[in-house]
DNA sequence: CTCTATCTCCTACACATGTAGTTCTACACC
DNA sequence: GGTGTAGAACTACATGTGTAGGAGATAGAG
């Protein structure tokens, strides 16, 4: 399966994440999650939950009256393509060239480098 | 100043690469350049250049009746900013989290890593 | 069985962005 | 000097997104 090509915006990661997080969650779950801390009304909730399964990017059932929402594709997945965005747009599609920013910017040091450099180490199959 | 927080689009940042990479351009030069190659009319190039411009990216003057457009913010800006979100939105803003995310997927590999350690190891002021 | 709270569904609006046409002006050429 | 052409300026439209109200359904309280 060609992994899909997601680019989410703040809000829409926010309310994928409490469906990534309990697997499956009612309109009112996410409004209560993320609705209510950022002074959301319902139905705005409601609204972008709609779109996102419109997208496709969740499916939802009707039990009891209310709906159901699930995703319908993994965190791993909308984060994968995301970076994978930026890389190709940002830094011609070399994912070094982000680290070497990285590493520029000093927003990673030596001790993350060393870390990641014995991570790669432990898996020990890439090459 | 404070840092300006800016995201551009694929589009916009075509239209900004010709103007860094130029220093300033004419909208006939930027149209040649990013328009034509994505069949764009020569108004659309102006039209999106003008939006550059009311948002403060760049700046333009006349001269000899032509609208010459220059960059006010650079490329790192634009790049430290928009990775910087990234980050902040993906990974909790920890940078290294990144940076193992692209080691999990196996976009860099081990040599990409020991470059960029040693470019750290070359710099030695962090950390 | 009716009333009320809750939730869905539809509609709406503002703003950013990609897209382009129309109009007006200015200069260049015949 | 009229005419055509290049470019600016303005307007327009579709789509995606954040925002929400109002109408209609529905289930539980009495």
């Amino acid at each position: 399966m060609p992994s899909k090509d997601v680019s989410l915006s703040d809000m829409q990661l926010a309310l994928m994440r409490v469906l990534w997080g309990a697997g499956r969650a009612t309109t009112a779950e996410v409004h209560e999650r993320v609705g209510k801390p950022r002074q959301l009304a319902y139905t705005t909730v409601a609204t972008l939950l709609t779109r996102l399964e419109k997208r496709g990017l969740v499916k939802s059932v009707k039990e009891q009256g209310e709906r159901v929402f699930k995703p319908t594709v993994t965190e791993s997945e909308v984060t994968r393509s995301m970076v994978s965005s930026l890389v190709d747009t940002l830094f011609r599609g070399d994912p070094s060239a982000l680290v070497s920013h990285l590493v520029n910017e000093k927003d990673i040091d030596r001790d993350d480098i060393e870390a990641v450099r014995k991570l790669l180490a432990r898996r020990g199959k890439t090459g």
